[in-house]
Parts: structure tokens; sequence; C-alpha cells
RNA sequence: GCUGGUGUGGCGGAAUGGCAGACGCAUCAGACUCAAAAUCUGACGUGGGCAACCACGUGCGGGUUCAAGUCCCGCCACCAGCACCA
């Protein structure tokens, strides 16, 4: 009898021969076939790895396993996304240096993730707070600025009260914090920004060349929000200046009413003294002002607004003369800031319309049915037929958008246009805990980038990382450092003292990965080409909008200046599920549904910690935690393990098993390879089971088992492997063929139908004719053949279906 | 409101248009045991029947098809993301 299986002596056993043999550590070389495989480098917060960790882990573990044992150069790294604000906050309140508590949580983090048996190039381990890292940071980002893609900008900014930091438009959720949960408010600093705008439509476009699975795509679209329009010029009366807006619907032109401009509209300024009711309209400005993001989208149901008394535009289409109002619906980040009102065609100058009692007029009718623009705005583009548009009249939305387009352009007075909702990534973060951004701002000469030969720019020792309510980094108070001479003029300057927020460090990190020594170049030429784009890059949803768009962005600014070889830097992308506790909640600590990975890891072992959160379900989607489950999933390997005792010396496969392996083999490679790592474990299972109901299983059958099995449990197979003097080890084997004829029965048992309905069974040989096999079924179910015959169908090796009247 | 996704036993979940419920969990029974646990074997959608068998079953209502969980049309519920973007 064999003994019983010891986890934890064996799990320890195996991490150190993997160590000691370097078994995972991947050389540059550039013959074979390369495979690179990426998740996402976590934050190594204090409270240790989380079970939502090993899903992913796991998942693409397995495929780089897999990959290795067919022959593939495999890179699977990991590192650390180091900066951040819990770590600052923890500094702050303990006292320490953050650098110490990223210190001790990334050993710990690296304790638990070793402890799982993944086949991380640990050789190859980044942290994106190692000077020797942030210094290729900095550099992309003087590049930037030396592109003019970095620029520093006056504006209103999210402000998080509890975190004292200015956050990107990715960052506030609902109009407060993602982090913290606190309220966000306005706030005008002057802040460093990136033109990710300027790549807006290659980040669209270049969608159609990757393989990311269909809801990434959608979102990032969503989130970019391109729209394609026309911006018409309406004059003002008894001005010489014009009022430009956008629109989507240029064919509604007939049916302007009135015009909105946004509260900050410079028209209104401009034509102070004109304006009867100036007052009013600051005060409806400051009103709106003191609106916080939230407040106005919780009010957005009820629209405001003043009418402009003073200034009258004129419809450049058919010269009617037509109000200008200010309300908050209108923004002035996008478009011209200014629209023209068709209530008629329009949800929300509908409802301004009812409001204020502003007139309607209708211009696209239904194209059968009637249509009240009384009850609600008609909004249907297609179906839509142009009335009461002169020369629109009778054409279709599409046609007549068109149409109107060619009329404005050729009478001077609109272009086609295309706008975006994404704006431009407000970089600056006043915080101590992040990349110095390596600029230095004089009277004389501007910003002024810190010389490439200066970098890193290390962030300097302070004695306090307390946020300052005044917007100010905490680095502002370190004088020696702020204080510096111009590298221009050397006259006196400053140092910038924001810091990068920490979506810089995860931007690149996937190409360091390549040649993380390098202190040349972010990494070498040779392994760029070699090593991009990323093969299989696996994340959570949660940052589709942020890091996945930062980071293509910074890739295609990059390969635009020749120093990536690739377009695109991930080839695949996919997304695990999340996760939940017991109760189907998401795991919490005030919900008290949290599950250590380390508790589950000692009970049960990695093994099987990896094997059930493979086993729990369809990998995109969410799954609650069930420690039933775990144990089922334990019970599976010991019976693996008890299959020594029941072995043959036999090194081939037995004769009634033949079919049945090949087809295990075949399923298993097939869904490691496509996210379907539940149904690869259930086909291992279904196979052991076979091997208990005989009592015996040949080496043969072991080993290829042995072998499916590894990627998902390493250690319990190499140990298997060991005492069964296989020779070498498991994870330098090659991975199982499978012979395609063989995955096919010889006699198959086929279903026989009347009607669609399965009356009986039957065993048939695999290519029997037709004839015979319905010839067989109706002598099977002959007392049931009771009326008249319309129709036999036979599909092979499948069912029999005999349709009776 | 828009976009995407999901809906199948007591539970987690399987099913290239071809025998719905693989695999696992829980439950029940048997074997082993003085006994329990563990382990092994078996049963396990619902209703009816001693039975062989019959009927009904994949959120709801229609449709296509010899055949629908799967395809089409119309709904409902839940989850996620976006949301005054003209």
């Amino acid at each position: 009898m064999s003994e019983m299986y010891n986890h934890k002596v064996v799990e320890k056993e195996w991490q150190k021969v993997w160590d000691d043999e370097k078994a995972f550590v991947v050389e540059n070389d550039f013959t074979k076939p390369k495979f690179y495989a990426l998740v996402e480098f976590p934050y190594p917060s204090g409270q240790g790895l989380h079970v939502g960790h090993p899903r992913p882990y796991t998942a693409l573990d397995i495929v780089a396993r897999k990959r290795r044992m067919q022959g593939y150069n495999v890179l699977y790294p990991m590192g650390w996304d180091a900066f951040g604000l819990p770590t600052e906050n923890y500094a702050i309140k303990n006292k320490i240096h953050p650098k110490i508590v990223t210190k001790n949580n990334v050993t710990r983090f690296k304790e638990q993730l070793h402890s799982l048996g993944y086949s991380f190039d640990w050789e190859r381990e980044i942290n994106t707070t190692d000077p020797e890292y942030y210094k290729w940071t900095q550099w992309i980002f003087l590049k930037l600025f030396k592109a003019g893609l970095a620029y520093k900008k006056e504006m209103p900014i999210n402000w998080c009260t509890e975190c004292k930091v200015g956050l990107a438009n990715e960052e506030v959720v609902n109009g407060v914090c993602e982090r913290c949960g606190a309220p966000v408010v306005r706030k005008v600093k002057s802040e460093w920004m990136l033109k990710i705008t300027e790549y807006a439509d290659k980040l669209i476009n270049d969608l159609d060349g990757v393989d990311y699975i269909e809801k990434v795509k959608v979102s990032q679209k969503n989130w970019i929000g391109r729209s394609e329009g026309g911006e018409v010029d309406f004059s003002i009366k008894d001005k010489e200046d014009k009022l430009r807006i956008y629109t989507t619907r240029p064919d509604t032109l007939f049916g302007a009413t009135y015009m909105v401009v946004s509260p900050e509209h410079p028209i209104i300024d401009k034509y102070k003294d004109e304006i009867k009711n100036y007052d009013a309209l600051m005060e409806y400005r400051e009103m709106a002002s003191r609106k916080s993001d939230f407040e106005r989208t919780e009010l957005a149901k009820d629209k405001t607004g003043v009418c402009i008394d003073g200034l009258t535009a004129i419809n450049p289409v058919n010269g009617k003369e037509i109000p200008i109002w200010i309300s908050d619906y209108v923004l002035m980040s996008y478009g011209t800031g200014a629209i023209m009102a068709v209530p008629a065609h329009d949800d929300r100058d509908w409802e301004f319309a009812k409001k204020f009692n502003l007139p309607m007029i209708q211009v696209v009718a239904g194209k059968d049915g009637e249509v009240d623009i009384n009850e609600a705005a008609f909004t249907d583009v297609a179906t839509g037929v142009l009335i009461n548009s002169d020369f629109l009249n009778g054409l279709e939305v599409k046609d007549a958008k068109v149409k109107m387009v060619e009329y404005l352009e050729e009478k001077g007075i609109g272009t086609k246009k295309v706008n975006f909702k994404l704006r431009d990534w407000v970089f600056s973060r006043q915080r101590y805990w992040g990349e110095p951004i390596p600029i230095i701002e004089c009277e004389k000469c501007g910003y002024v980038p810190v010389d490439e030969s200066e970098l890193p720019l290390e962030l300097p020792e302070v004695e306090s990382y307390m946020p300052t309510d005044s917007g100010e980094s905490p680095l502002a108070a370190m004088t020696d450092w702020v204080n510096v001479k111009c590298p221009c003029c050397g006259g006196p300057a400053k140092r910038e003292t924001d810091t990068m927020p920490q979506w810089a460090g995860s931007s690149w990190y996937f190409l360091r990965y390549t040649d993380p020594k390098n202190t040349e170049a972010l990494a070498s030429k040779e392994a760029l080409n070699y090593w991009l784009p990323v093969d299989w890059y696996n994340g959570g949803m949660e940052h589709t909008t942020l890091h996945l768009l930062y980071s293509r962005f910074w890739h295609k600014f990059l390969y635009d200046n020749g120093v990536v070889p690739t377009k695109e830097p991930y080839q695949k992308r996919t997304s695990h599920g999340m996760i939940l506790g017991e109760n189907g909640e998401k795991m919490s600590k005030s919900r008290g549904n949290v599950v250590n990975p380390d508790d589950i890891v000692r009970e049960y072992g990695a093994d099987t910690l990896r094997t059930y959160e493979m086993f729990i379900g369809a990998f995109d989607l969410s799954a609650s935690w069930s420690e039933d489950g775990v144990k089922g999933c334990r019970r599976f390997l010991e019976r693996v393990w008890k299959l020594q005792d029941m072995l043959t010396d036999d090194m081939g496969y037995s004769k009634d098993m033949e079919t049945k392996m090949h087809q295990t083999i075949k399923k298993v490679s097939n869904d490691f390879e496509n996210l379907k790592y539940n149904t690869a474990i259930a086909a291992m299972m279904a196979l052991i089971n076979d091997f208990y109901k005989k009592n015996s299983v040949t080496k043969g059958e072991f080993k290829t088992l042995i072998t499916l099995l590894n990627p998902v449990a390493p250690h319990i197979t190499e140990e298997l492997w060991k005492i069964m003097d296989f020779g070498g080890r498991v994870y330098q084997t090659t991975w199982p063929e499978y012979d395609e004829a063989k995955t096919v029965e010889s006699t198959v048992e086929i279903a026989v139908q009347i009607n669609g309905k399965t009356k009986a069974t039957m065993m048939i040989e695999k290519d029997a004719d037709k004839d015979s096999v319905i010839a067989k079924a109706k002598e099977e179910i002959a007392d049931k053949l009771t009326g008249n015959i319309i129709k036999e169908i036979y599909v092979p090796g499948r069912i029999v279906n005999i349709v009776m009247k």
C-alpha cells in the first residue's frame, strides 16, 4: 500500500527542487518559439494575498506549464506594482518609511505566491518603486514631454477630500473616490496632463487587430466614445461673432428652436455689456460650479437654465431668430460647449423645452405610424423620414445627415466633425509615494526637463509624508531638494513636486520583463523584438478603462518613436470572474466572509487550492467559495495518489481504455487553451473513475494522467513521477499527443427516436451504413411503430429519428 | 436610459441543433468497522406506477426544424459597465 499523501512535505520539497534547478528561469533563446504569458502584477497590500489572486495566476500558470512541455520558450514573470496610497497611508499612521512597508509587504506576498507553486521566473522580478525601474518610467515621461504629449494645465480637477489628492476621471466612481469612498469635489489646480486623446482613433481602430474578449473591446470603445457629426456656425444677431455648435444630428437643423451654451461659455463674458441679465447668468454659473459631479448627476432629471437677455442667434438654414440659453446640461468640456436644441428629436432638449415652454418643430416623421412629439421626443434614426425641412424632405435620416453636411460645407457655415468622450489623462498626484516628475520650473525658461543622464530622479527622504490641505505634495516642504539651478539658464528654479499616478509604472512593466536588468535601455531591441507582443494577458475587468487603456496608449507612443516593435502590446486579453464569499457576497472584512489562502494551503495544500479554483466554475464568471468544494478537490487528488495501488506493468494503454485516453488528452489540451479549466478537470475525474471501476490502471495510462494533471497540480504529480521512476521531471517531459482517429469509439450507443422523442438506445458499429442502422432501429422499437412512417433520419453515430403520423 | 452578460436538479455547474443534467458537492443506501470517521460501491430532476414504462421538465410567451437549453421574434428578472457627451 502507498503511504498517505502528505502535502506539507511534498509541496515544500518540490518548491525547493524547482528553485535549485532553476526550473522556470527563462533564457532569451531567440531560436525557440516563444510564448509570453502575463498576469497583472499585484499591488503588495498589507493584507497579503486574497483568494481572488490565485484564480488568474493559476489559469495562466497552467497554460505556461503546458506550453513549456510543448517546446515553447515561455516567459511567465511576476513583479510588484508597489507605489500607491495605502502604503503611504500605512506609513503615515505607523511612522515607518513607505520603502520599508513595501519591502515587508513584498516579502510576504512573495512567500505566499511561492507556497502556491507558480512557475514564475523570479529572476525577472520587478518592482515599480525600484529607482532602477522608475528611471525608465521617468524616461518615458520625458519622451512624452518632448513630444508635446505631456503638458501642464490649470484645470478643475477631481479632488478627493479624504486622500487629499487629484484623481483621474477614471478614478471617480459615482462622484466618490474609487479607493476610499469619500466625496470628490472640484478644485482648480495646475496639473500635468497626458494627451491620450491624440491616440483616441488608434486606440479604437487597432482593437480590430487584437484578440480581446468582446466585452473588453466594447467598454474601451464606449469609454473612448467616438461620435461623428458636424460643427455648425450660428450667427448672432447684429454681431460679428458666430456661435459654433457640435451636433450628431445635422439633419434636424430645421428643427432647432433655441440654443444652449454651457454656463462657462466665453460668449457670456465677451458680451457682458450688452447682456441685460448678466447678474442672473453669473448667479447661475456660480451655482453650477458649486455643484459636485455627484450632485449634477443626481439632479440630472430636473433641467435648469437661464435665457440670455440681449443676444439672439440666427438659424443659418432658414434665417429664423432663436433665443440662447445657458444650462449646466451642456458641458464646456465636450464639443464646442454650445448646442443647437432640437426639442422634437432629442430627449434632453425635449425636457428642457417642456420645462421652459419653448417651441418645438417636428422635422422627422415616423416611416409608418403617427409620432406625437408632445408625448416624447422622436429619436429613432433608423426609421425616420425628414419633413418640414426644405431640401431634405422625404430623405431618410442617414441620407439627410450626409446631404446637410454637404450643404453646410458648400455654404461655408459648417463642417464634418468627429468628437470623443475620452479626456486627457490627469497625471499629477500630490503625494509622496510615487515617481517624481522629472521637470524643473524656471521663471525664465518655463518647464525644463531634467537631463536624461540624471535619471533616475530619486525620491528624497522626507520627514513627513502627510498630504496637505493646500493641495501641495509633501515634497514641496523639501526645500533643499526643490530649489535647484535651471539646467537651461542656470538661474534659480524649482523642481516639480507632484508625483506620478500609480498607473505610470504599470503602463510599461511588461516591456521590462523582457530584459529586466538592462541599464542602457528599458529593454534591449533584441529582447523586445523576440518577446513582443505579450501573447496572452489576463486581468480584471476593472482595469479595462484604466490600466489597459493607459498602457496601450504608452505602447503606441513608444511604437511611434521606434522604441517597441509592435503597434499593440497585448495580442490576447482575457478576464477572470471574482471569487465571492460562501454567502455569494463580495468578500470583505466587514461581511466576515474572507477566506485566507494561507489557511487553505496549510490544511489542504496548494495543489488542492489550485485545482479547486480552476474547478469552481466558468473562468470568466464570478463564483462563490465553498469549503465542501475544496474538500472534493482534495479527495480527487487523493484518488489520483492511490492509483499507485492498482498499477499494472504495461507501459502502454490497455485496449479498453485507449479511446478514452485519447479523448481525454484531446479534451484537456483544448480546454486548457480555452479557459475551460473546469471541464478539463472534470474529464480527468471521469478518467480516474473508470480506473477505479476496473480497479486497474497501466503505468502508461498513469504516466499520461500525471502529465495532464501536472499544470493544475504540479507538486503531487512531480512526487508521483518520482515514485514511479519515470525519469527526469514532469516539467521537463513532453506534453502527451493524441491520435484523432483513436478518439472515436468503434462501436457507439445511439438513440432511437420517434418524432424526436427517445424510445430506445442501441449499439452500432460507428461506420455502419444508414439502411442497416435504420432497419436495426425499427426492430428495436417495432412494437411502437403503429402509424405511417413519413421520414427516416439517421445522423451518423448520433441518432435515428423515425417521423410518424 | 444605453451597452455587454447571465438565467438549467437541493447546491456549484456540463452539453459542435441530435439521448438535458457530464464532473463535483450535499443527501440516502450497501460494504468494511465493536462503533464512528475515512474509504470503496450504488441510488439521486418532478409526478404517476410493484414493474417494464408513461407524462412533464433548461426564466416567460410565440416561431423555425424530423429534432431547440442551443437558432429567430417578443417579454421578464438579476449582475456588471457607462450615463445630461448634443
